[in-house]
DNA sequence: CATGAATGAGCGTTCATTCAT
DNA sequence: GATGAATGAACGCTCATTCAT
């Protein structure tokens, strides 16, 4: 029999690669094998090794997609004439369509990702992409005088995935967590990020003005 | 004498989470093998079990410390005069003193906290005495007139801790992280929470208003 | 094809238990490790696991083939016209066709089942349900005047039972033990308990009597 | 420090053997634990060793006491008028007054003496030297014409160690056991046994006569 | 291509034994 | 002599991976 339709290929791969998030998601990548995401997915062991390689395989196919659908967003962003409210809207969809496991799976990945391999090259490349972008993102909107910080883009940027990191992280590990009720909030320090340079600042922000 | 003193007892289990912190940094809670614990903290494989019952014991004694660690320092927040400062300096302790592999290991804490088990319940229960320590303290600030926020104090304790635990998920997962850097802009921003009733805000800000 | 049949399924596990028993019986249920039965059979360790959850699982499915053995050829003398005769037909088997190494695992069984356990569960079940047919038996043999016994069936069940299990201890444990001399002494026995209510008896029985 | 009086030394060692058939009866010799005997007998696990080299030497003390006191009572046997009343009482003493656990733990040691070692080399000589005892006493007592068995001394001896040996196991291994109510009704084969030439037999006997 | 039985390296854990105090 | 902390070989078991069918 010869290959499969490039199609087919692609869908199992998607299919398998859902299960295995849920599968993953429920019990962390090292308590649960592939016994279980085969039956998750319910396809045969050996049909998982046709389409992954190895376990690390697989879940760098989680992290690369799940990655990848994050820049895509972020991306999206960028067309936004509102950058804040785009933002807003972006950390409402994590918090209210998004299933809370994908949250802790983000965590997961992260956590995989401190210890190299080929989970931390993928992760720490998508970041870097991600954080240039943003960094270009918010370089534009201030030369257009569409936002007036009192920071440059990167530490815009990074203060921003600050931001939309612990709201990932608060999300996953506390399930007393109100997700919906945290992110205006929190948008709203994104705002102040945004558009802060000729506002007066408290004596702390003096305190440590030369530091930045 | 056969019987150790309860100092050398104390000291021996410490000198061995110490080492168990190390191991487990480097390699996360899983690769980690008991064995490669025991070679970190120059004892034999069977002195780890005198002192701990189980890799999961061990690894709730390391979760134990940290969180009874950092309670304690939030606590000292409580007496300082200074709230915003205080806070500031305190992200600055865990951002100069610190090794960056404490962070990595709240990270995989975390990450195993998740999970449920004795280190979830642990975790937790730390989390949920921290948060209403912090929302007790800021009660106080705001009927003391120290503080003057758009946001009950639940609130203010919960988007700190989204701003704390965002820096650590950063410095732990990004080694190109600056948090010397980051921290004073952070701790802008936790001025602005702390201090923002009868400030003007940026548009997102008067959006979302009455979701607050 | 990949899923094996339901036929070499049964007789892989058949091997495996063929291949435990000999390699328990030579060294005992404790000393004797998952890894030497795998050896035995001439299966990897894993295979072992394919075909037994556990250690107490590959004991517990030897007790149950062992004793499922005993059920069956005590239900087969149900059938014999003459008891006694057939009663001692067995003893013989047990003597001669079957190899000294079957009784050394009775007794590591037995000794195992006093523990509790799973095996003891089966073991006790079995004993019970023996013990039940064997009593009935009995019971119709008085009934149809096949024998005529100084004692209830109950007790010529038990009596029996301990000559039956003081075989099998002896052949066990005593390597000069001339199995095949005692069994026509101990068939003796049985025909005395099992025809005896009408014959005189020594002074001790007579001591005894209103014991009984 | 001198060495303690040999009078302490004896005494302790027998606390310790004492200990040890407690914890061994309930729980096997290999389930248990040389800390579970120190813990029973009150010792430190250290002093165990001063007291016994190694756990196989402490299971072979056991042994050694536990045949020797049996040797010893069926010494006392050879005293007695009634040989079968002295018999039926030595059963009965192991049935009411030795508590159960001492039959487990009989048990337990001929499954140990199966493996050979220390154990099966005492267990071993201890049987044959009771046998050879047993022989003897029932070679004088048909010389002195107390009894008028129907075969020789030595599958007398054999035969009464089955009976003696079945009892002992069933009231290990079946909990539901009546030992009390089974005792005279083997006591009456034994006086079967011991005096049975001139009697006439069972269609059993006549048909298996050939066989002997 | 699909299957799942087979493999075996490697893990967490136990426990008989030793020995410094 | 007594103590119990320390040792480390060895066990039961798991699971990523392979491959015959």
């Amino acid at each position: 029999m010869p290959k499969l339709k490039p199609d087919t290929q692609f869908a199992r791969q998607q299919h398998i690669l859902d299960a295995a998030e849920l599968a993953f998601a429920a019990g962390g990548f090292h308590r649960t094998t592939m016994q279980d995401v085969a039956r998750q997915a319910g396809v045969s062991l050996g049909a998982l090794y046709v389409y992954f390689a190895s376990k690390e395989d697989l879940i760098a196919g989680i992290t690369e997609r799940d990655r990848a659908k994050l820049t895509e967003q972020l991306a999206a962003i960028g067309q936004a004439p509102d950058l804040a409210a785009a933002l807003a809207k972006l950390g409402e969809h994590y918090t209210v369509e998004e299933p809370r496991y994908k949250q802790q799976l983000v965590i997961e990945i992260g956590c995989e990702a401190m210890r190299g391999g080929s989970v931390g090259s993928i992760y720490r490349a998508c970041d870097e992409a991600i954080m240039g972008d943003f960094e270009r993102l918010f370089q534009r909107a201030i030369e257009d005088r569409r936002i007036n910080p009192r920071y440059d883009a990167a530490t815009i940027a990074r203060a921003i995935a600050v931001l939309g990191d612990g709201l990932f992280w608060r999300r996953a590990v506390d399930p007393t967590f109100d997700t919906k009720a945290m992110v205006p909030v929190i948008a709203t320090l994104v705002a102040a990020l945004l558009d802060g340079a000729d506002r007066p600042h408290s004596a702390l922000a003096e305190d440590t003005k030369h530091e930045v």
